[in-house]
DNA sequence: CCCACATTAATTGCGCGCAATTTAATTACG
DNA sequence: CGTAATTAAATTGCGCGCAATTAATGTGGG
């Protein structure tokens, strides 16, 4: 029979879709501090730790520099960040916080209690949740699984 | 102290690296289909019930006309699909399969067989984890949440 | 009948996300 | 040494995803 597929029974089509809402949470939020989701992943990452070259957030993020590169930029024209080649390697781009960039985690702090407000979870069952998903991400990078076709 | 998030903490993090990992695993399954995963979920949709219009499939899948039309253009020049205005209602355009993308829905099969192997998870597990998900979205949509600042 | 309004797609503009390629700098090796 | 291999970013090209606008069709009220 091999019949086609359901959408209802797709965990991928779930986390698709949730990922959708989030970025649309997200947004309203967002855009009084000037940020993409994207961009306010990338400041987490430089919140955390200030002076990561561009492979750094990329591997944190799992991003490369395709994505990275143009969203770096924009966010040093608002005035965010600066990017500067490494002196002892200049093929390292080092990204630093302007003292805009680092202001902005003070109003940056609201964004988060706001998200979780409107799922409207508790604590422990979104840490639950976030394990469940990294954990099986984290399977999905190492695999790559060969997707050779099972002996039936 | 308001310190910034930590992008560990977050579950909208792990929910969006999720979901690119599991683009990447799907990548390489849908790219023998000449699909990207967007227009495998199209298909799903239109696998399920064939004749729909472009606002059915975009309620179905949370998406707009202004991602589905360039997209269903593009399964339109492949042969999978064909594109009509309805006949009572001429603003509708109406979705219908190609008998090649009928065909197409029996080597769809495999993929999420190959998916659920990359994840190494069990059935019941898979199923809470979607629920979960679906659930947390549609509050999320829902919501809106308003997100005035609290009174402190 | 005509006009205001609503609905459906299409269009435009912008920012990801990633594969593939290019450029420049560093490292390893003979 | 000097050349090949490696590494880090940048660049190019394409397909989403969505806000905002536009165009065309349908509906309802005076």
């Amino acid at each position: 029979m091999t019949s086609a597929p359901k959408l209802s029974d797709q965990l991928c089509f779930a986390a698709y879709s949730f990922t959708h809402a989030l970025n649309r949470a997200y947004r309203p939020l967002l855009e009084p501090l000037g940020l993409t989701y994207p961009q306010y992943l990338v400041m987490l990452v430089l919140w955390e730790a200030d002076g990561q070259t561009v492979k750094e957030i990329g591997e944190r993020l799992k991003l490369d520099s395709g994505t990275l590169t143009p969203l770096l930029k924009r966010l040093e024209t608002i005035g965010y960040l600066t990017r500067r080649r490494g002196r002892q390697d200049e093929r390292q781009v080092i990204i630093h916080l302007t003292d805009e960039g680092r202001a902005l985690s003070e109003k940056a702090a609201e964004v988060p209690v706001a998200l979780g407000c409107a799922m409207g979870a508790e604590w422990g069952e979104i840490a639950e949740l976030r394990e469940h998903l990294l954990t099986l991400r984290d399977r999905l990078a190492d695999a790559g699984c060969a997707v050779g076709e099972p002996e039936d």
